[in-house]
DNA sequence: TCGCTCAAGATTGGATCCAATATGGCCAAG
DNA sequence: CTTGGCCATATTGGATCCAATCTTGAGCGA
């Protein structure tokens, strides 16, 4: 059994960073100062950041570069209208071939996610934990990647937003979950496409009504 | 004004080699040969090659070589039910920013296409450039590279489904072109939706009934 | 004949080195 | 004071070389 490829530990390193906020978007990230921070060659960091790139985490300038996406509020919107339409269709897919044990993490995850009430933090992980696991009977990769690499790129960003959450933003939010979950358990595959659709839309008209968040 | 990175010209040439059906699905792809064959290093090849795993044209497996990424049936209907929901949003994005020269080229590649109506080959790229044209409004690339790599990624196998036309069928092609093509110059982006997702499904139900054609 | 072991060859992964390009500061001209 | 051009420096792009891993096929034994 091989060891892991360095590029893939450096990918993970620089997608950590970038989803903690530790880089923040718009910072530069060198080969140099990345491969000398985890001890290896610039080799496997440009590797690493071309697959970075293909996530939509970075964006490459030849012979200049790499900076951490930046996303304008028109990008974010857009990104949020892809997910209206991918997601419905991944619940879809997945209701139905979803096991017993999956099912049990959805409803797991959903009342984790419920007692982290008021955290943002935690609630940002728990939401995104909650959601995947709605997906989690999608056969394909292809599709699911896709939806994980819209969670990342949108990550930093709904950090920020869900700063501005009032007790009843948490509230709607969690009711919403409860009606995603319930129809995930019965395997209402129409039903839940609706859901996820209103509840990702809800949450890109509250993006634009904090339109100011994207302006520094 | 600097010069273009080799890496993009060799991930343009091997994605040429792929779509052209010159690279088989499963044929290796060696970093050596490929690197000889254009006169460069492995370095270039091998970031051509993530980027190109990135738009699922290959597969790379870790010490071992990246191979022409094959779709079974179901990885293929997948992408035409991804298409079903993406491209009828790029449609509603596009229309109503298309400007003048891009109205007319909707038009003429519609009619270009209509001539080469019995020419499998030509079919084909005219049908993907009437497509993209339809989209060329969409303001953000990020949709849009989507859409392409799904389009890239299906092209062999459009290839081989096209082969079993009909006169019909390709009739039947021509004429949705022209709804959509009407709707586009119109700006009726609702309608606009309707008529590619139908249009992608009934692609798709063709190819479920052409299921043979992936076994081998 | 079939399956297993193991070593030689081939191929990929990574490090180091050199060339090409962009960045940033400095100076001079307007 | 601003602006344009120029050169030193830092950083990226690519080539070459070495190490690590996988693949292949011959040999052996059941």
């Amino acid at each position: 059994m091989g060891r892991e490829p360095m590029t893939q530990v450096v990918a993970r390193h620089l997608r950590d960073a970038i989803q903690s906020g530790e880089l923040e978007p718009g910072a530069r990230v060198g080969q140099e100062s990345v491969a000398t921070e985890l001890g290896v060659s610039r080799i496997p960091v440009r590797e690493a950041l071309r697959q970075l790139e293909s996530e939509g985490l970075v964006v490459i300038v030849p012979n200049s570069g790499a900076k951490v996406a930046v996303l304008d509020f028109e990008e974010c919107a857009e990104i949020y209208k892809m997910r209206e339409r991918l997601e419905p269709l991944a619940f879809a897919e997945s209701v139905g071939r979803l096991t017993d044990e999956q099912k049990d993490d959805i409803t797991r995850l959903r009342l984790e996610l419920e007692a982290q009430t008021g955290h943002a933090q935690a609630y940002l992980e728990g939401d995104r934990r909650f959601h995947l696991a709605c997906y989690a009977g999608v056969a394909t990769p292809r599709m699911l990647k896709m939806i994980v690499d819209f969670w990342n790129t949108t990550q930093r960003y709904r950090r920020i937003l869900i700063g501005t959450f009032s007790d009843e933003d948490y509230d709607l939010n969690n009711f919403e979950h409860r009606l995603i979950a319930e129809a995930a358990l019965n395997g209402w595959g129409r039903r839940g496409e609706d859901l996820i659709r209103m509840h990702i839309e809800r949450s890109r008209f509250r993006l634009s009504h904090h339109q100011d968040l994207f302006n520094r």
